[in-house]
DNA sequence: CGTCGTCTTGAGCAACTTCAATAGTAGTGG
DNA sequence: CCACTACTATTGAAGTTGCTCAAGACGACG
């Protein structure tokens, strides 16, 4: 099943196997995506909306200079914009950051889906609610955190993440964020990235692997720390309060 | 009607006015708090969700040492943390800011609303997707901007709230934030803050009645270059696109 | 084998913080 | 009415963080 991870992620035990199906079937097609090729624009009018099968996808705002400030991170089991579905654009751009396979859903295909099922209206909307959510804590990231922090931050959030989708073995962070996209997340000059990294592969927190290219957490107790890094943000256990909270409508 | 601005703010045209008597209908009770009065703390589990009636709130989070961070800021028409409603605890405190009316909203009664009318769900979801607009731009505004830009826009997006709502008359701006809370909504201190006034008041930006502690506004336009303030992100015409993406559903 | 993207480092500079002190204003109680 | 307190605004001086500009290194890829 295609929206597997969605089950795994976001609501564990929230859905139902028949809503699962439902959701499966409501796909309209399956498109690839190279690295860093770009999916939507800011303010154009979409007609739908795509879930991450594979991959890993951005979400930028640029400023004057045309400089990017990187405004969310997407993995696989999130939707990319399934705001733009009440909304119908978007306020930011939208590309991908490793090559990706997402799952088309046309707009009127959702809406039939939620018009017989209104228990996956819900679902939609918390996970909506959940990206705001991540919103917050970067805005928390961005104007209480140092770079160190900042960057801790922004690394405990991914592993988390990619834990709860199942996306992660052991240490190994093969997240394919450059140097420059962690700035770009975090509100720093690329150089002051680098000198960061530095700084936390000395204190011996992570490293770097010159040839593959792949970074390995070594510390991730200390970098929660160092990012103030308290994990509720991220509803892990949202199945359960879906479940509770829509007790009454369960499938 | 209570809910008045909600038609006016935040959807002017999206709401029938037999809807909006049944969000009125819904409220449970109206409540009142003193200024910087604490509603809501973060981890707590709610089970009601409030409307401003008028006054201001803001959403914070508060780092390791105490210090806090400004998410998101709440004005008359606004939905304080309608996303409890789905998530059932809030992943950050809310507070009051001026003294404030609110309307609270039981979540069973919520559920009932939308059990009986599947439009004002969509209303209630777009709702929360403008927070998470606002949120984004806010990461914006706090990675890309300098002291001068953030608070620019921070103003900006303020009047443009405001006068949305039908709450500015002129320019002045009766907002009960003081130079700390613009501080801590924008990720600088209190000291450098004040400084930066200074310089937007020297420029002939704004000013600052020293009597009755009221901001005027000179120069918007001025502040929205500075700011880099481009207002599309508030969906102004977010009437508009509910009437179309909806327009299956209209009452 | 050259080119490109990424990582790395240095030196000087600007923005912002920290710490500290002063002053105006409003509210409170005597 | 005045003293007292609390909060907000204001300013100075010194220190840090992070930026800008510039250059070099390294691996991947065609």
């Amino acid at each position: 099943m295609i929206t597997e991870l969605y089950l795994k992620g976001r609501l564990r035990h929230g859905l139902s196997q028949e809503e699962a199906e439902a959701i499966d079937d409501a796909i309209d097609h399956v498109i690839t995506l190279e690295p860093r090729e770009k999916l939507v624009t800011r303010g154009e009018k979409v007609e739908q909306s795509y879930y991450i099968i594979d991959g890993s996808m951005m979400r930028c705002i640029d400023d004057a200079r045309g400089f990017r400030q990187i405004v969310g991170l997407q993995v696989p089991g999130d939707w990319v914009d399934l705001h733009s579905f009440p909304m119908k654009r978007l306020d930011h751009d939208v590309h991908a950051l490793a090559a990706s396979r997402l799952a088309v859903f046309r707009h009127e295909r959702l809406q039939k889906l939620i018009d017989d099922r209104p228990h996956l209206a819900r679902i939609m909307w918390f996970s909506t609610l959940l990206d705001a959510a991540m919103h917050r804590e970067w805005i928390f990231r961005l104007g209480r955190l140092n770079a160190e922090g900042r960057i801790a931050h922004l690394i405990c959030e991914l592993l988390e993440r990619l834990r709860l989708v199942g996306r992660l073995e052991e240490s190994s962070f093969p997240f394919p964020l450059t140097q420059q996209d962690f700035a770009e997340a975090s509100g720093i000059t690329t150089t002051h990235a680098n000198r960061t990294f530095r700084l936390l592969r000395e204190r011996g927190l992570l490293d770097h692997d010159e040839n593959t290219r792949e970074m390995t957490i070594i510390d991730e107790q200390s970098l929660r720390e160092l990012g103030e890094f308290k994990p509720d943000y991220l509803y892990g256990e949202g199945a359960l309060h879906l479940n509770t909270a829509f007790a009454d409508k369960p499938a």
